[in-house]
RNA sequence: GCGAGGGUAGCCAAGCUCGGUCAAAGGCGACAGACUCAAGAUCUGUUCUCGUAGGGGUUCCCCGGUUCAAAUCCGGGCCCUCGCACCA
């Protein structure tokens, strides 16, 4: 590493936050642009994956700065949830991996004391991501705004956004099952396993379970996922070697298991277990089935596993083959039916009955696909695969058949919920939750599903809010485009959705009822408004005691008084007309970032709440989604790189080559794996360009040539690129052009002979501060360098200027390059090392011919018309030729779509810009160059290329 | 299952919205040359294939279609990735 990227952006960053150039005031009357990122969750240090997000807000952020904006970017963290006490738990009892992350991170031993408490983790954290992270990035942001979701005035702005939401008869409450631990209530199930220490992929599975009489009045109870199939029951599955229960529910005494009644008791209002129920007993007798009223035979079945579902289970051997099976194992297993004393009439009696029609099988599918892999016994592993083929087709492709009642007809999905509901409201039927998989807490304890009958909901189903929402969506500008169309389709199937919890968590007192916490999705919806008020509580011009329901009402709604406001607050007329005044010059938010994960959860219902509670003039403008950085095959982990910590990086590959790296490795939009080597071939790309600019302005002045006028030209017309590519937020496509595509018509510029020093000095007082927003350190050291004085990052870049001048200008280097290709060609394929090279550019007709091709304003052009008119002006000896040229041009012009043929065809004079490159072909082959026109008399060509000559593809003869 | 996205030359990755200007940007790697005592770095050129004239042939997962023309549009297939709710 020939620079020291880290003693410049230590040098810059102080410079930048000293002149606080990154402090947002507002400055009405001037354009104003509002982003924010999702603002992280403290679960402990951030890898250099999440710095994609962040990097490219920043960027886009400066390059605002630049475009004559305000900007406002503030940061903050969210700290709700159980992320930080999971951490301080960790750190108090010495997990490990835990202990080895911190030390690794540099974290010294003092403060690991602290990191048991909670708070303290997230006010750790808080430094480690404002310092280590986004300050060592070189982010304008205005850290005197900084928040975290755990500070009082936060919490205060959280319970007044859900006591605005419940206004709006926003908020429901109705029961809910959730999964809880015994001992600590509610916990999240998720593959990260914040919450849990197994079945972080366990599902929620919704089973109904089914009642069937017993001869002495108890009921046994079956859970099944498939309802429906009850009109194809034929037996009944106990396990004769469990010992069952007598459960207590309501009027009703229910035989399941023991597990199966502890899930239920948290699950129904009342059940005690009040005696125990020999699997054995059952045998050979029956039970009487519901919505069919069918008696069948109880047969024995140790698949029946206590654990799931209810350890009871009801037989359709039609469409479940481990029935089917089942059924032929008891027919064989002469020893096990004497046992229980059944007999093969019994087994006879349930026989399968066919119960839906499904394509490609014929009535029992379940017998089909055994009998066809060749499967007889239920120890079989391909049970499994073909319970699920039978399962997938006969779920979503069936049809109910004649035996199924008045569902005949039906298709089995729509069936499913008909039957269920039926059986449900004529008592025969409950349902239950179940997790398909054993999950424990961290503490230990099993993870069951848990009934909270009175649970608050956020009612994201209303229909007007959702028909607002979705309108709204539609002019807003949201990327990628992609997530633009289908926002609509996730705001439409939005439901309510859980907005408060029980349990110790982090977070905000639900102001309706204080034994809530608010959830940790519903109090980060709103809060970008609160980086306007977060700045006046820093500085301690409120307290978060005197924000209450008036205050917000007042600064963010404009309802009531000043006067009134100050009485009812304690808070002065004056900061509370500043704050509004604030809210009202930066809000709305032009953009919110986010990772793809926020795409159905945190984006709907940020733009819902906005909806429901701000005015329509103060709704978001922008969404920008970002994909991830992820490992080679993965997630960032320490064994596949990328997983140093960020400030270790940015030490080793600069942080403005890993800004770089970010922007323009790939598309916002799609994956990206992290290599080290990939951010070394950045850090490599910007040492070249510090020292190719080094060596432009140390060069000695070669005086004015032709090509300034190109290089300014070149100039404008990358500026105007960018400028587009910006307006999209397409910093890939930015990046690219300043970084690599612009370095080569500097090169350009020095292979064509130029060499002012004044035109250099011009054109780098444009690239430099286009690089600023990638990478502003080393813009600035490179602006100083040149003589300019800080801050390059404030410098307002100027607009576009496109010329017809500057226009001909670049189509003439473009026949130039053009012709270099077509020659190096030309003398590769003839292996000739020439020694005079004949250029001859098309005769003047022939340009003609163009030109009037081009004038014409229809999509196709008249050929006759071209010929003619070429006909009355062209010489004579070029009659001939005529014809099939004009028919080439018009079908060439043809396909350039009219408005953009004027440029595409701008006239050059060749003859006179070959003329001026002559010196310069000269040079790069190495031998003579001569140009004339083609209809030139004293042309040298004795091949009889000239013919060949078309405008803008000069003939060439070479010898 | 529901919903979304994707499969482009040795690798990564643009292009696909608006079909032609696409043998297809850019980067990496590889090869050759320059510089150098040498290595590295840097610079220049080449990098599907054939070709003694700027051209031809065959390509953008597979099959089929629309069109004068398809990487781009339409239909079908195969494969991959991601989100699915109290998890930020």
């Amino acid at each position: 590493m020939v620079l020291d990227f880290s003693s410049m952006e230590g040098k810059w960053q102080k410079a930048w936050y000293d002149a606080r150039i990154n402090e947002s005031e507002p400055a009405p009357g001037t354009k104003k642009f509002f982003m924010i990122f999702a603002y992280p969750g403290v679960t402990g240090y951030l890898h250099v994956g999440h710095m994609r997000g962040y990097t490219v807000s920043d960027a886009i952020v400066r390059h605002k700065m630049m475009t004559g904006h305000r900007v406002l970017f503030p940061v903050g963290t969210h700290a709700t949830g159980n992320g930080a006490i999971s951490f301080a738990r960790k750190v108090e009892r010495g997990d490990p991996a835990t202990m080895d992350i911190l030390r690794s991170n540099g974290c010294p031993d003092e403060t690991l004391d602290r990191l048991t408490d909670p708070v303290e983790v997230v006010r750790f954290f808080n430094e480690v991501y404002v310092n280590d992270y986004w300050k060592r990035f070189g982010f304008m942001s205005d850290w005197r705004r900084f928040t975290s979701t755990i500070y009082p005035d936060y919490t205060k702005f959280i319970e007044w956004q859900m006591l605005k939401l419940q206004a709006e008869g926003l908020l429901t409450q109705k029961p809910y099952y959730a999964p809880a631990c015994v001992e600590h209530g509610p916990v999240a199930i998720d593959a990260s396993e914040t919450d849990i220490s197994r079945g972080g992929d366990a599902e929620m599975l919704e089973y109904t379970i089914l009642k069937f009489d017993f001869e002495d009045g108890r009921k046994l109870v079956a859970a099944t996922l498939r309802p429906e199939t009850v009109f194809g029951l034929t037996n009944f599955w106990v396990n004769p070697e469990v010992e069952y229960v007598d459960a207590r529910v309501g009027d009703e005494t229910w035989v399941v298991s023991r597990p199966a009644a502890e899930k239920l008791s948290l699950q129904m209002d009342s059940v005690e277990i009040v005696g125990s129920a020999d699997g054995a007993s059952f045998m050979g007798k029956r039970c009487t089935a519901p919505l069919t009223g069918r008696a069948i035979p109880i047969f024995p079945s140790l698949l029946c596993d206590p654990d799931i579902g209810t350890g009871l289970v009801m037989s359709v051997p039609s469409d479940a083959p481990v029935d089917w099976i089942g059924l032929v194992e008891l027919r064989r297993d002469v020893e096990e039916r004497k046992k229980y004393g059944i007999t093969e009439a019994m087994i006879a009696e349930a026989s399968p009955i066919a119960i839906i029609d499904t394509p490609g099988y014929g009535p029992l599918p379940a017998v089909e696909v055994t009998e066809r892999i060749g499967i007889d016994s239920l120890d079989d592993e391909r049970l499994d695969e073909a319970t699920k083929e039978v399962y997938k087709t006969g779920f979503h492709k069936g049809v109910m058949n004649s035996s199924c009642g008045e569902f005949a007809g039906w298709q089995v999905e729509q069936a499913k919920d008909a039957v269920r509901g039926q059986m449900l409201d004529r008592g025969h039927a409950s349902m239950f939750y179940d997790l398909s998989e054993v999950v424990l807490c961290r503490c230990g304890n099993r993870v069951l599903v848990k009934k909270i009958p009175d649970q608050w909901f956020i009612d994201y189903s209303n229909p007007a809010l959702k028909k607002r929402s979705k309108e709204h969506a539609l002019t807003m500008r949201i990327f990628p485009k992609e997530y633009y169309d289908n926002i609509q389709n996730v705001l439409e199937w939005y439901r309510e959705r859980a907005c408060v919890r029980l349990g110790n968590w982090l977070g905000t007192r639900f102001p309706i009822d204080r034994r809530w916490i608010v959830e940790a999705i519903a109090d980060s919806t709103l809060y970008p408004i609160h980086y306007v008020t977060s700045r006046f509580v820093n500085e301690g011009k409120v307290a978060a005691e005197n924000m209450t329901e008036e205050f917000f009402d007042y600064v963010l709604l404009g309802r009531g008084t000043p006067a009134d406001v100050e009485r009812a607050t304690g808070v002065g007329q004056s900061v509370l007309d500043a704050i509004r005044s604030e809210f009202d010059y930066w809000y709305p938010l032009d953009v919110n970032l986010g990772g793809k994960e926020h795409m159905t959860v945190h984006f709907p219902v940020f733009l819902m709440n906005h909806v429901a509670i701000l005015r329509p003039q103060h709704w978001p403008r922008g969404i920008i989604v970002n994909w991830y950085i992820t490992s080679t095959g993965g997630k960032i982990s320490k064994s596949k790189g990328g997983a140093q910590p960020i400030p270790d990086a940015a030490e080793r590959f600069g942080v403005d080559a890993m800004r770089l790296f970010y922007a323009h490795i790939a598309s916002l939009y799609v994956d990206v794996a992290w290599e080290d080597g990939k951010v070394e071939s950045y850090s490599d790309r910007l040492e070249r360009i510090w020292s190719f600019i080094g060596d432009l302005v140390s060069a000695e002045d070669s005086g004015p040539t032709d090509m300034d006028a190109w290089l300014a030209a070149r100039m404008q017309s990358r500026l105007a690129d960018l400028e587009g590519y910006m307006e999209a937020y397409d910093l890939r496509s930015y990046a690219n052009d300043v970084f690599f595509e612009m370095a080569q018509d500097f090169k350009w510029y020095l292979k064509r002979g130029g060499g002012s020093a004044e035109a250099i000095l011009g054109a780098l007082r444009l690239w430099i501060p286009l690089m600023a927003p990638v990478t502003p350190h080393m813009a600035e050291e490179l602006w100083e360098r040149i003589g300019m004085n800080p801050f390059v990052s404030t410098v307002l870049l100027p607009k576009a200027e496109l010329s017809e001048a500057a226009t001909v200008e670049e189509k003439g280097e473009r026949l130039v390059a053009a012709l270099m290709e077509d020659i190096s060609e030309i003398l590769k394929v003839t292996s000739i090392r020439p020694s005079k090279i004949v250029l001859m550019v098309a005769p003047r007709w022939k340009h003609d011919m163009v030109g009037s091709a081009v004038a014409s304003t229809d999509k196709n052009i008249d050929i006759g018309q071209l010929i003619k008119e070429t006909m009355k002006s062209a010489p004579q000896e070029a009659r001939r030729e005529i014809p099939a040229f004009a028919k080439e041009i018009a079908m060439e012009v043809s396909r350039t779509p009219v408005d953009e043929r004027r440029k595409a065809y701008v006239a050059v004079d060749e003859l006179e810009a070959l003329g001026r490159a002559k010196r310069f072909f000269s040079d790069q082959f190495g031998c003579e160059v001569h140009v004339f026109s083609a209809d030139d008399p004293a042309r040298v060509d004795p091949k009889g290329r000239a013919r060949h000559a078309r405008p803008g593809r000069p003939a060439v003869y070479v010898e």
